[in-house]
DNA sequence: TAAAAATCTTGTCAGCGTAAAGATTGAACG
DNA sequence: CGTTCAATCTTTACGCTGACAAGATTTTTA
């Protein structure tokens, strides 16, 4: 496991090592694009990113991005459905390891949810912009198993429900937490701070948390 | 009243009836760009819209519009003003023509407030999207405005409350209802149609107003 | 080993925002 | 009334963008 094939491992270490002579194949563009792609949306925020300088980062032409993704928006169509992903193992984690006796169980997953937004917010901007084709098929089952994921939880802490009370009371929280994460990430809450004691973004999070449990 | 100056108004009858001939000065281009802006947002969507086809529709060339906005999104940022002032007295008159004594005062307006995003969906994108700059001195103070029109139906309705709960229940409406919206209009919501019994966007609506009171 | 496929580059195109400079008009003022 | 000046709109041009077509290079297949 550690050396594998040594013709193999002496043929990629070639490559990694000549790395100052460039090569016209790259080895593994895609992946490097999307790593590209996450840096220059976090960096440059979600309005200036560009394929041109994604591509420049990963060291490629222009056109090179077209082989591995149908456009700019299928580049980041795949970022977005990593990011549902991840969200969703996270939220899903997160739950499973808090506590179930507390007046709020939720509060533990909205916390990881808006961790999650403001960590990745160029990111989160991409998952729920409109620049992404909503019925995308990959997008759609992306964001439909996050959705899953959610239910899931709901359903395990509210054992009594009917499926139409625990898809309201998912979508509930969903779209609370996500219309938050929103007015965070696009800053719509800047006014906010400094009224009535909210002195920093903090402040206005936990005191939206504590008004009420979903 | 009905006449006012007759040479003035003969002078503007004749260049209303000579619409057929182009006239160096437009009359008022600003508000005649707002409008073909709103217009072509709607039409093409958030993303499509571009300040060369609204100076095209309004009649005059692409660098027309720099005299009367700062650039494109400062004519998005006038539009997005007055998006926040109507959806503002929107939700007050829908507060204050609506019966206080159900189980939830505020449906009514949360209603109203979701009729808007639907109503001006590439609208509502801009008020809250990220190509504006939420620092804008004008934006701040027309979003604040609404904020604070609905903290005043808020604390109506719960006249013993003090300061911080009035925030942090106009917080949590605000936050609520937006993200239904922004997933609403964002199409993010699609998957969920046709599943348990959710026939159409509608019932999914009220399943969300039903689970309980902001 | 030759053909085929995959991968990347170069060259090109229309469309975009916007800046600079010139043309036209209306308003202010003698 | 005539002149001057500011406001308004056009023309021209620049760099940047996404994307397409065609060619170069490498890897895979057969």
């Amino acid at each position: 496991m550690s050396h594998g094939n040594v013709k193999y491992m002496a043929k990629k270490s070639d490559k990694k090592k000549s790395a100052v002579k460039k090569e016209y194949h790259h080895g593994d563009l895609k992946r490097t694009l999307m790593l590209a792609a996450s840096e220059l949306l976090e960096e440059l925020g979600y309005e200036k990113f560009t394929l041109r300088k994604c591509a420049a980062r990963a060291g490629v032409s222009p056109s090179a991005p077209a082989h591995h993704f149908k456009d700019a928006n299928g580049l980041l169509n795949s970022l977005a459905v990593e990011g549902f992903q991840s969200l969703s193992s996270k939220l899903r984690v997160t739950f499973l390891n808090s506590p179930k006796d507390t007046a709020n169980p939720c509060s533990a997953v909205a916390v990881e949810y808006l961790r999650f937004a403001k960590n990745n917010p160029a990111l989160y901007k991409v998952m729920f912009g409109s620049r992404l084709n909503a019925d995308n098929p990959e997008l759609k089952s992306a964001s439909e198993a996050c959705f899953e994921n959610l239910y899931l939880s709901v359903s395990e802490m509210f054992p009594g429900k009917n499926k139409e009370d625990l898809n309201a009371i998912s979508l509930r929280m969903w779209s609370s937490v996500h219309g938050l994460s929103m007015l965070v990430v696009e800053g719509r809450l800047n006014f906010l701070i400094g009224k009535d004691g909210f002195k920093n973004l903090s402040s206005l999070e936990s005191a939206w948390l504590n008004i009420q449990g979903f």
